[in-house]
DNA sequence: AAAAAAAAGGGGGTATTTCCTGTTTTTTTG
DNA sequence: CAAAAAAACAGGAAATACCCCCTTTTTTTT
């Protein structure tokens, strides 16, 4: 039979104009990729693979998602279908998921502006060697590295308690540290230590870059 | 000739996957559209309808783009060629871009999370009737008018001066006041006032506020 | 229970932000 | 060109943010 021989595939992504447009790229593209199911994010994708007798061999994955984003659904693939091999396709491309992604062992990472014919490469290689890596990809890595094991230790230190998330998520609004401090039921010198701790640990300086870095990793949405 | 009579159209988007899945999409849904070109922001596309003979009659627009963005390049459409419809497909969704682009005349506004066969109806719909207009659309626009008028003069004194996007961009970051003053070469009072006025242009109470805002709507990426 | 660590609170001071009421300079417009 | 509007700039002051060093209270560890 002729399916069998075909690669089969997955499309994780929340866009439906972009998967159905992903779907009819992928057929142009090459006549050899059977795209096996789409999901919307991780929780539809997991209700998909336990749909379907045959294991993907390559999902491509979005990153920004509802209910369950890329990071959750690689975290899980890792987990529970361990041989499922990854291809990030996703817009995000600051060093931070970048890192993520790879220490979570995806096995290639593209952007969504790439070429068709890229895509086409990347599942090639990922399929006959079994990853795809960018110049741009190793480039992040590269730097990364560069930064020495400080980031590792800053990494460490970087778990935050309950009280300072409760702290920096009060801390993006137009409220004084006072205020907060009396939503928190605790005294001004109190929260003001919860800054003090929060600026080392997330090496920021004021407390704008605290917001934004609260933003940036989700502590508060928009 | 056969390609006179099919509708023309031309993909403004900055993410090649997308844009070629919409190519490779709409070929697929119907064999009447023909695609003119594809731009990656609001300055190649005036390239490139410089280039053509013919006009598109709808232009498929992004919103979030480098150089040009939607808003801009709408607005130049408007100037330039008038008679160029315009259809919004962005994941930008929130009520003040659809406000914006609405207002800018535009005659549809898709997300693009709608199924395939939603693109062909708004572009045959917008091409017979003139628009393109959907519940979340028309959701958005009661809402706003439930919001009474100060809503609306709330929004034309919301165009931000080319400075005032300069000062926004800086504001989030470490820098004072004087910092940011030094590197655009101007009195801190001078950016005070930038301060005073953006504050009061987009209802913040706080430099925290300020950036908060300025993530949201884009000024600033993460 | 004693020692150590973590959390909460504090005194006091400098820097920065925020706000108020203006003037001067530049640009736009009739 | 003159009038009007917009942009740039200022002095001064109060509120807030930020920082350093220190004490007390609570929790954890041994």
């Amino acid at each position: 039979m002729n399916t069998s021989l075909k690669l089969k595939v997955a499309l994780v992504d929340d866009h439906r104009l972009f998967r159905k447009g992903l779907l009819s790229l992928l057929d142009m593209i090459s006549g050899e990729i059977e795209v096996l199911f789409e999901a919307d994010n991780g929780i539809d994708m997991q209700r998909k693979l336990a749909d379907t007798a045959q294991m993907p061999e390559i999902i491509l994955m979005d990153i920004s998602m509802p209910e369950m984003d890329g990071f959750e659904s690689v975290s899980w693939l890792n987990k529970h279908h361990p041989s499922v091999k990854v291809l990030v396709v996703s817009m995000v491309e600051n060093e931070e998921s970048v890192i993520k992604m790879l220490k979570l062992g995806v096995k290639g990472y593209l952007s969504k502006d790439v070429e068709p014919q890229e895509l086409n490469n990347a599942l090639s290689a990922i399929k006959s060697q079994g990853f795809y890596y960018t110049d741009f990809i190793t480039g992040k890595l590269v730097h990364t590295l560069q930064q020495d094991a400080s980031i590792a230790q800053a990494q460490n230190d970087m778990a935050l308690t309950k009280k300072e998330v409760i702290f920096i998520e009060l801390a993006c609004s137009d409220m004084t540290y006072i205020d907060i401090a009396n939503q928190m039921f605790l005294s001004p010198k109190t929260v003001d230590g919860y800054r003090t701790s929060l600026f080392n640990k997330l090496q920021v300086k004021s407390r704008v870059g605290l917001a934004l870095y609260a933003v940036k990793h989700g502590y508060v949405k928009l």
